[in-house]
DNA sequence: GTCGTTGCAAACGGTTTGCACCGTC
DNA sequence: GACGGTGCAAACCGTTTGCAACGAC
């Protein structure tokens, strides 16, 4: 998983990966950029893409690519669900513990080499539902 | 979730449902064009991409919407996990019983008004994890 | 005959990539 | 100074859409 040689510090990598951590929403690519943005003005998407690739192959953030057309990525690592609304798209953390033994009995199952597991779990959220429910 | 007005039953949505349900694999919609063509050579791939989205929102067809870039469908619309190879991209059924309580607990961990949940395993296939061990 | 559906092709939106220059190690 | 990383713009690829002709009801 980690690569022979180490990425360089360069301080776009290293604005990517705080501002990332410093929030708790599941940004997408172009979220990253308008925020990187206000630290460095002239850094591009395709750097943001690159650097937000390159630290979820190293283990370093967390790509969320679930369901809706845009990836999203998470700079907390450790397992851990989520949550989607339908109708705007939010994603937040669902704070259950992870399910115990799905991956080993998927690997019985199905003969597959198993190496995570995720679950989305789908419907309104709380904004949403309040809006919803008065229209209807 | 059903609209006003019923679908039109045409043979492009007839031999669409038709291939679809045939098979046991979850094609991609341009998996789905080529099964079709054999039938109807003259169907155009937006009618195969306006069919399946119509009746997965009808649901008559499952939208596996969760991982990767392509989506891709699947005739049996019971709740069901599934397993992708992270290699060759191909999804499977994941035999298992759905877990119970997620959704509940989901929603009242997080307010969220929950309408399903999905669940993914990934790894490697069979057929690529033999092909990975041999080569590493 | 109406109006939902089709085939076609062009447009779209998110993401990736080739390239010459730049800056970290 | 080497070579990985950057900015820019063009390319990519899955998907959606506008439109005039078509065909199910």
């Amino acid at each position: 998983m980690l690569s022979d040689t180490p990425m360089r510090m360069t301080k776009q990598r290293k604005v990517i990966l705080e501002r990332l951590r410093s929030v708790t929403s599941h940004p997408t690519a172009d979220e990253m950029y308008e925020m990187v943005r206000q630290d460095l003005p002239k850094i591009s998407l395709g750097t943001v893409y690159r650097n937000l690739e390159l630290m979820s192959e190293e283990g370093v953030v967390l790509k969320i690519d679930v369901g809706g057309s845009k990836k999203r990525f998470d700079g907390n690592t450790s397992t851990h669900y989520h949550l989607r609304c339908l109708n705007c798209g939010r994603v937040d953390d669902l704070h259950m513990e992870p399910v115990k033994g799905v991956e080993a009995e998927a690997a019985i199952l199905s003969g597959y080499q198993v190496m995570t597991h995720s679950l989305e779990v789908r419907g309104l959220c709380p904004a949403c539902g309040k809006k919803n429910t008065k229209s209807n």
